[in-house]
DNA sequence: ATTATATCATAGTGAAATAATATGATAAAG
DNA sequence: CTTTATCATATTATTTCACTATGATATAAT
């Protein structure tokens, strides 16, 4: 029961746009750099990433990404979603999941609460609450951007 | 971000046991029979149960296992412990991990408050409750335990 | 004692996921 | 037309998962 590093960089990856929010373009490496990232691996994270519309490219030369949408807009459990592909603690929580001893299940209920719990934390974090503990984290970097 | 089969079974596995509590020692056959769980991996699991006390055993013909203690007295926290490893959400919050960007990481938060509203339901949880569960929905089978 | 039964313990194994890495194509700015 | 940066696919090493196999050990019943 762990998140994947997919995930963890991804909301860094995001975090550090969102921080950037309403800027220019940021290139790939200097947030691969920043963040201490294999700029290979951010490069597919950020292709999961742009389908959905959270984060804006601009290709070629002066290019990079920038954040589409306001910080405060967006919660934890979107960007986890796409990040993680499905954020159900076990494989039965899915609509589509078929399960002949369902009626009989006595721990489904267990899982389903778990789910809940998550879910709802996730909802309730907003961007912009990671975003704003980051910037009073690196504010005297944030002078330089 | 899934759990794993072995904390699955491992559950159901204490529910079957919990629901039988202060009855005879249970042979593994009957209960991987029951829950549709391969014998050998389920062995494998009784074994990760065994030394934290949670459970009894009988070596030898006529032997088994029952479960040691009070299934009011368990919460779902310690017996995921057991199964999981570790259940923290992501390796840095483990005591021992030393990250030289804890000081300005931003995401630690997150991690930190999903990791706080699981171990509260977790806690919050006793194996007793999704014992009552599966008693409800086998009552009719329960007269021939 | 011997046999049947059940747990104990270690080793192996196939499939899938993870976390990258490598190579080259494509698009846009200057 | 060169530089810069993203786009796309393929490959790879490592780890984890979910078993499976083999055999040893302990105990009850005969």
């Amino acid at each position: 029961m762990k998140y994947s590093t997919r995930t963890r960089y991804g909301l860094r990856l995001l975090v550090y746009l969102g921080a950037r929010y309403k800027g220019k373009f940021l290139k790939l490496n200097t947030i691969a750099e920043s963040e201490k990232i294999s700029i290979k691996y951010l490069e597919q994270i950020v292709r999961l990433l742009k389908p959905t519309g959270i984060i804006s490219v601009a290709r070629g030369a002066h290019g990079g990404y920038k954040l589409a949408v306001d910080p405060a807009e967006i919660n934890l459990k979107q960007i986890f979603t796409i990040l993680e592909g499905n954020i159900d603690p076990i494989e039965c929580l899915q609509e589509s999941f078929d399960c002949k001893k369902k009626v009989l299940c006595s721990t489904i209920e267990v899982w389903q609460g778990l789910q809940t719990v998550i879910d709802d934390y996730l909802e309730k974090n907003k961007l912009k609450d990671v975003v704003d503990n980051y910037k009073s984290k690196h504010s005297i970097n944030m002078f330089y951007i």
